[in-house]
RNA sequence: GCCCCGUUGGUCUAGCGGUUAUGACGCCGCCCUCUCAAGGCGGAGAUCGCCGGUUCGAAUCCGGUACGGGGUACCA
């Protein structure tokens, strides 16, 4: 690999590559890196991204960015799968699909990197620079303490072949530098509006380690050049590395990569989690796995996303946050996204999440309970026909009252869960069954004993004996004559409407547990 | 240090030169009620970060400034 002599920047980049324009069929991207847990800032971004290519009738791309092996992992990449499917965003062309532009993880596509690196070497847009970490930072504390910008100096631009030779006779491994053009950058963001860097602050990159290896400030623009994207939506931590995207797509122009487009940039806000920190991939809270697992729907997820920078804009000055995602799909627009942070509010999300829950029919709710019972270990896997029957027939008592699903298996337990392991809450037990409490159940149990065996064990006989027995006889008022009863039969003061669920308990279950607390 | 981005009730958000500053979550009260929810009704909570300017008039436009965030890597 021979250098070849650099032209100066100036001359190598002359006109200006033209910008996406409106008349373009969209392709947009979403293009993870497989570290950690996926996380719900990560699924902001895929939605939007994926909102708004649905939304222009255009093609949605997923690539999975992993040139760093030292932090990427397969169990990762099959989450992020995993949770893309779940949610629902579908992929026209991407991993897992295929496409004409594959393959679509970056760590199979070396030999595209290497092609791309050796066109810009050779026509002079990018240069080997032997400086060592300890040179570079030297100089990076001068250039601080003398109140000019710390990135590249430059100093190995414009290496001849001799200083080359010799530093490779020392044994420096180079790394390749973008040579960047002397001018200002401006783009037009999409949720920011325009935006300008100037030619002193945004210097020549590295594209590839000491080691070979491309890094993401190659890769990326790489393949977004290669597979036509066309609108850019991703994080704004990363916007300030935007002018060194466009430089590139500039120099790609002249050296055959891609079709000669520069994309439209916008940049996501961050999702914060409490206080102001940006969620991390460690925090529990950003964990999307989670959400799933406490039993947030997808669509009610995303819509509670989509609210973080983004709302459906107001009919007949009606507002409304509670969508769908074909809603979200029409309305969306990009320049519309809010350019603040957000942060995440999970008692909002539920609350979101429980519209949702109540928008659902209830033999969909009774579906989407399913994995949650048999996680909980409350149903076999597959569920049998008894259980099912149980389960649809619970499944209204607790429709209206739950946020996240997970709050419906608790309601449900009692159910479902055989005698041997059913337990009471011990502070409920001591509330609730007390001297005067055993009394009322005592009456309970007596009052149950005459229906159900002649006559028919239902929702209204049950509370009419209960009534007559409780209320009436004993003259309690109905949230002290039922509330020993919940306890005993549902273990918990808090369940579902109690005659509703004695009925779905059966004769015998609800009176051995009426008796087993005396 | 240098560069970039941001700033409307506790939180999210509407607002694009003229509004009693919108709605939602949360909170409080009432109604409903067998618990918990759901639902209904009502309430508290924002001088729109701050200072100047433009204008008859500014949350909305301009300039500063403060604070927060990001970048300044052979991470993404």
């Amino acid at each position: 690999m021979t250098d070849t002599p650099a032209p100066g920047p100036s001359e190598a980049i002359t006109g200006t590559v033209p910008t996406v324009g409106d008349d373009v069929p969209v392709v947009a991207r979403f293009c993870p890196s497989p570290t950690g847990n996926p996380h719900v800032g990560m699924a902001r971004t895929a939605l939007f991204s994926w909102a708004f290519a649905r939304h222009h009738g255009g093609r949605f791309v997923f690539r999975i960015e992993d040139t760093d092996a030292s932090r990427d992992s397969q169990e990762s990449y099959d989450l992020l799968v995993d949770v893309m499917r779940w949610l629902g965003l579908d992929w026209d062309e991407g991993v897992e699909v295929g496409g004409p532009n594959g393959p679509y993880r970056q760590s199979e596509r070396s030999d595209v990197y290497a092609d791309v690196v050796q066109r810009l070497l050779d026509a002079g847009y990018a240069y080997k620079a032997y400086d060592t970490a300890e040179e570079l930072e030297e100089r990076r504390e001068k250039a601080r303490a003398e109140g000019r910008p710390s990135g590249y100096d430059g100093l190995h631009r414009d290496l001849t072949d001799e200083q080359r030779a010799a530093y490779e006779a020392e044994g420096r491994k180079p790394v390749i530098r973008f040579r960047m053009p002397a001018k200002d950058w401006t783009f037009d963001d999409l949720v920011r509006g325009p935006i300008t860097f100037g030619a002193e602050n945004v210097q020549d990159f590295v594209i590839v380690r000491a080691n070979g290896q491309p890094l993401y400030t190659l890769t990326n623009p790489t393949d977004d050049a290669l597979m036509g994207i066309t609108h850019v939506l991703r994080g704004e931590d990363i916007l300030s590395s935007t002018p060194r995207q466009i430089a590139l797509y500039e120099a790609f122009a002249q050296v055959g990569v891609g079709q000669g487009l520069i994309p439209r940039f916008g940049h996501l806000p961050y999702v914060l989690g409490q206080g102001n920190k940006k969620l991390s991939k460690r925090d529990p809270e950003s964990n999307l796995l989670g959400y799933r697992e406490q039993g947030f729907l997808p669509e009610g997820l995303l819509n509670y996303l989509a609210l973080l920078g983004w709302s459906l804009p107001a009919v007949d000055g009606q507002e409304r946050d509670v969508f769908t995602l074909e809603e979200m799909v029409r309305a969306f627009d990009v320049t519309r996204v809010n350019p603040n942070p957000a942060r995440f509010d999970l008692k909002k999300c539920e609350a979101i999440n429980g519209d949702h829950v109540r928008l659902l029919d209830a033999t969909d709710v009774c579906e989407r309970l399913v994995p949650y019972l048999q996680a909980a270990g409350l149903v076999a896997d597959p569920v049998t026909a008894q259980e099912h029957a149980m389960l649809s027939a619970a499944t209204p008592l607790v429709h209206e009252r739950v946020g996240v699903l997970g709050e419906a298996v608790d309601m449900l337990r009692f159910l479902f869960i055989d005698e041997e392991h059913f337990t009471i809450d011990e502070k409920d037990r001591a509330k609730q069954l007390d001297e005067a409490g055993l009394d009322v159940v005592r009456a309970a149990v007596g009052a149950l004993e005459s229906i159900g065996e002649t006559t028919e064990w239902s929702c209204p006989t049950i509370e009419g004996a209960l009534r007559v027995a409780l209320v009436d006889e004993l003259g309690l008022k109905p949230r002290l004559a039922f509330g020993p009863v919940r306890v005993a039969v549902t273990g918990s003061r808090i369940s579902p409407p109690l005659f509703e669920s004695l009925e779905l308990l059966g004769r015998s279950r609800t009176l051995a547990r009426l008796r087993a607390v005396l």
